[in-house]
DNA sequence: TCACTGTGAATGAATCTAGATTCATTTCAT
DNA sequence: ATGAAATGAATCTAGATTCATTCACAGTGA
């Protein structure tokens, strides 16, 4: 199964890597100055400083597009997350904490594709809905398992551990969601401690509370 | 300023408000049955027995259609809320309860209106996105002023109410924004008792909970 | 009671528009 | 010189919008 080998190949494979993070960088750009709607085929030429036709040689056509813009993140996620837990150490509350640091951290600087999420379902062929689902779930296996954890050795107190998780990512979407919202009332980082701790003010029960005050507390709290 | 009893223009007036109805009712079925990116207005026009033209004599265009749409259902939020809120009593934890599970069968009814507050910010006027922003926030009042009472009596633990308040309502939303994924699992009357008592076990104190025990309660709960 | 007429309601084929897609042509690298 | 990369004007498409036309009916006079 050696078929590589082709120095010719390899470049040539190197060089559409290259154009598509190219591509997607402009993409990202493009979103955040103009909005997610101006996403045009033309304007993302424009803005990546090509020509609309060589769009289409590496991405077949907008849908393809989206639904890499859309992994792109999803897939941020998962590099991001995990490793952020993994730093956080064995704890199964910091981990949580420093898991959702992580999701609030790259929502952040993806704003807009985290919103296309959501708007771009349309264009999807079911096959991309269906890849996004399965890496939606995937991404947040840490965080189940971090819950799982932490419920098994009684730090923490979940009942339906899906549901909880899910909760928790869609808490940090918010900041995208809502975003017209909220940026008048936080800073990113003043988001992220708010909810951490009214996430873990939720799972951390009493006797505990003491131990993780740190991520308990927030600038507000009286 | 008695410009009124001229009994034609009330039939008309009368009669506007029926179409007009009859069209955000059909709006609502064609997205039930076809999802939100089938509104069209040949297929709505379709849909409520009628022809593309009549619906601009009604709505001034597409924009104004789908803004109708969305402040429908902030409509019903405003009215339904309250209105469960008030029936549940004094106590700002059943007022608390009652007031999400009324959110949660509205958007359950709704389904597809809610998604499409995500997805329509694009064609919508500055000035629709304006009133649209402000209907939620004053739709979300009551749940405020119920998390300020309970603060301010003790039952109810709160670090930021506007944030929590926003996460109560994202709570509800993300029955719509992950149906594909909830629908699998939950009836929307379980997915309405586990919110519930996870939103709760975040606000309740542990001394108060005994008192709330129904609330705070669910059939997976070990 | 019945034709007659004026007015707003309703129609839907024709038009317009935004923007996605194609592909004949040119440029570039080896 | 050859093939891949890149271009962008021309085409195609979906669907929103218009508007000339038809329809329905209330009011009017015989």
């Amino acid at each position: 199964m050696t078929i590589d080998t082709d120095p010719a190949e390899a470049a040539r494979q190197a060089r559409a890597e290259q154009r598509s993070a190219q591509l997607l960088e402009a993409a990202a750009r493009l979103m955040d100055r103009d909005g997610p709607e101006s996403v045009s085929m033309q304007s993302l030429a424009t803005e990546a400083g090509v020509s609309v036709g060589l769009i289409y040689r590496y991405f077949g056509g907008k849908d393809e597009l989206l639904l890499a813009v859309i992994l792109n993140v999803l897939d941020a996620f998962g590099t991001e997350v995990p490793r952020a837990m993994d730093e956080a150490g064995e704890d199964p509350v910091h981990r949580l904490a420093a898991g959702l640091r992580a999701l609030c951290e790259v929502i952040d600087d993806q704003r807009y594709a985290v919103v296309l999420t959501y708007r771009a379902t349309k264009q999807l062929s079911a096959e991309g809905r269906h890849r996004i689902m399965e890496l939606e779930l995937s991404t947040m296996e840490p965080l189940r398992e971090a819950l799982r954890a932490g419920r098994d050795s009684g730090v923490l107190d979940v009942v339906d551990v899906d549901l909880e998780a899910y909760n928790l990512l869609l808490l940090a979407h918010s900041w995208a969601l809502k975003h017209w919202y909220y940026e008048r009332r936080y800073t990113p980082a003043e988001f992220t401690t708010a909810q951490t701790a009214i996430a873990l003010r939720a799972l951390v029960p009493p006797r505990h509370r003491r131990k993780y005050a740190a991520l308990l507390a927030t600038a507000a709290t009286q």
